[in-house]
DNA sequence: ACGAGTACCTGGCAGC
DNA sequence: TGCTGCCAGGTACTCG
């Protein structure tokens, strides 16, 4: 579920509570849950002070006062909330009067692992028009499948890659070495247009509202959206239709009729 | 070496 | 109503 604009949402929810604040309690809830964690990073955390929360594409970073960090990725189902256990609660996190619980009914989320090779925070500078281009043509997997790579660009999944294909009019199967330099310019302010417009909406909340903000609150951006999980586009009204074939494994709906 | 496919999990919902 | 199968916002592995 979440992507870049809903861990962005969470982390500022995050920030202003836990800055300062000691760590009293670090404790995986359910067992089998999160054997990726690095040995030790939870107790390492402990009584430890808060510097920041920080966002790394779809990692939630804790900064802490030794100099280390604790990393959350929030999966395909995973959930913050301040406060309130719930039976899919994995891990819970106390600091001074603050309790921020994990739920995560999939457990696909983790805590305390390490962060991985990520390519450029796509509302940095570092991430081009160029730094895309570049990165496309050195591939024959789909454009889609490529904007879904992480060390591509960090934090589109799913919904936003989609959003950002039918804005810049590329078709999400569309070999990226095939995408021009004039088309990766259009797609690299698609990007960034769609991801800045969902942070500042709070992130999507679709239907199963299946996300919300740490203190329980949806997101905004489902009003905004064009393409994902809809039968026809918002923007063009015509019929939107599925690849033929999943791509990295996803669902990916495009306009026929718009993207090229 | 690259890219496609699959495993990891549970819950919700459509369809029979 | 109740079963079954299918699908889901992600990542990381294996295999050809």
């Amino acid at each position: 579920m979440p992507e870049l604009p809903e861990v962005e949402t969470v982390r500022r929810a995050l920030e202003p509570r836990l800055r300062g604040l000691t760590i009293s309690a670090c404790e995986i809830r359910k067992p089998g849950f999160n054997h990726k964690a690095l040995p030790g990073a939870l107790r390492a955390a402990q009584g430890e002070t808060i510097a920041a929360v920080r966002r790394r594409g779809k990692y939630l970073i804790l900064d802490l006062s030794n100099g280390k960090n604790l990393v959350l990725h929030l999966g395909m189902s995973g959930r913050l909330s301040f406060g309130q256990n719930g039976p899919h609660t994995r891990f819970v996190l106390r600091a001074g009067s603050v309790s921020v619980a994990f739920h995560d009914p999939r457990r696909f989320g983790r805590v305390g692992c390490a962060l991985p090779l990520l390519g450029p925070e796509p509302l940095s500078p570092e991430f081009t028009p160029e730094h895309l281009f570049r990165a496309l043509k050195k591939s024959r997997a789909g454009v889609k499948t490529l904007l879904m790579d992480q060390r591509v660009v960090a934090g589109l999944g799913n919904i936003y890659a989609t959003e950002a294909l039918y804005l810049a009019k590329i078709r999400p199967g569309r070999p990226g070495r095939r995408v021009s330099r004039a088309e990766c310019a259009a797609l690299h302010d698609a990007i960034v247009r769609v991801l800045s417009l969902a942070v500042e909406s709070g992130g999507s909340t679709l239907e199963d509202e299946s996300f919300l903000d740490p203190a329980g609150n949806p997101g905004g951006f489902q009003k905004f959206v064009n393409v994902y999980g809809r039968k026809a586009g918002r923007a063009c009204g015509h019929a939107l239709k599925a690849t033929p074939k999943p791509l990295a494994g996803r669902t990916s709906l495009y306009c026929p009729q718009c993207q090229k």
